[in-house]
DNA sequence: CTGAAAAAAGACCGATCGGTCTTTATGGTA
DNA sequence: TACCATAAAGACCGATCGGTCTTTTTTCAG
């Protein structure tokens, strides 16, 4: 009776992969074919349509993200250790399995913001949850007494989304050393600006 | 007689506009015919292939943004000026006629990095070119006195194009203030580690 | 004004696109 | 074991894709 559900998270992690490297309108239904061994039947009698099969695709890819700083912040007693472990993770994003091609939030930026307007709403929503995810890690730490209180969380959610997302998008033709620069920066920058003195 | 070459600018000129929108996969030759307003006879004239149009798109592209540096820092006369007008350019880039959707650089290593070879070492080019010439200001900034000896010229350069490419992207959905952020930001890191106290 | 070369048009091509529909295979249940 | 719902296959569709080739138009030199 699980079949089908296996048959359809097949379909949607297999896609994710695939729209992450070659982007929405680079990935073709018959690579979605040739990556699920299914042929056009067994594909479309979980999907409407190839965009349905994007948006979930989208879903998963975000989810998979989430967990993953959820995963490392378990282990994280103090918030001081927490933002930590956001930059570590997010450096080490394209390196987990399924997530080659960089960050699928941005991605999906890049590729539909222009042409798909639902994916848009979606890559913005998941960016706006990851700022809130991170801006509550901060507030945490102004309240616990470990950051300054005049921290801006707003502001250094956004740098370090913002620092991390171009690193990742420069590493795919630049290597891993622009990561390495931009981790170091955000970790003087949390020693300077952020943790009480 | 300089007819045909007027042409050949178009088609350039307006195919950079729609990649840099809808990215390679997401615009056809139909659409480049619509922008153009002329037919596949026309265009097929002046390329081999819609791969040779990408690539004269991108050289156009980069040569435009590289146009925008050279000539907002024609004006500056200090180390310390040029540095704060490629950020302030880098800032504007989105705004400036036929750079809507962004960093047509960054834009171009997200859509075609895993699909288009030669496009992405054309990518890959140009962020270097660009980073090197930051770099050279840097050093003249250094060699002037202005900047503390120990300002690394490579981690600067770096982390300025990490960080304003990240800060345009986002901005795609989630509007100016995330490049504003970054403008703070980055200014507030050459006052302190970078300007000579 | 004419003729040749350059430029653009437009008909045409096979392949592939996303998507539909009918048929077959499968797997659990009564 | 027979049945039925679900799952998957695979034939089929019109549209569009990038690209070719022939024809027409434009341009400019002699």
């Amino acid at each position: 009776m699980t079949k089908g559900l296996d048959t359809r998270e097949k379909i949607i992690s297999k896609s994710a992969e695939l729209f992450n490297v070659h982007g929405y309108h680079g990935c073709s239904l018959s690579d979605i074919m040739e990556a699920t061994n299914l042929k056009k039947g067994g594909i479309y009698n979980h999907f409407r349509n190839k965009d349905e099969i994007a948006v979930e695709a989208f879903n998963y890819s975000f989810q998979k993200i989430l967990r993953q700083f959820r995963k490392r912040l378990d282990y994280d007693t103090t918030p001081t250790a927490k933002l930590n472990s956001i930059i570590e993770v997010y450096a080490e994003l394209a390196s987990i399995p399924g997530m080659k091609g960089g960050c699928p939030i941005f991605n999906t930026v890049v590729d539909a913001s222009n042409t798909h307007p639902l994916l848009k709403q979606k890559a913005r929503d998941a960016i706006n949850s990851l700022k809130k995810y991170i801006e509550i890690k901060i507030r945490e730490g102004i309240a616990s007494g470990e950051f300054r209180k005049d921290a801006d969380r707003n502001d250094l959610a956004t740098l370090l989304i913002i620092t991390m997302e171009g690193a990742i998008i420069m590493s795919r033709v630049d290597g891993q050393s622009c990561i390495d620069v931009a981790v170091k920066s955000l970790k003087m920058y949390l020693k300077e600006k952020i943790y009480q003195p």
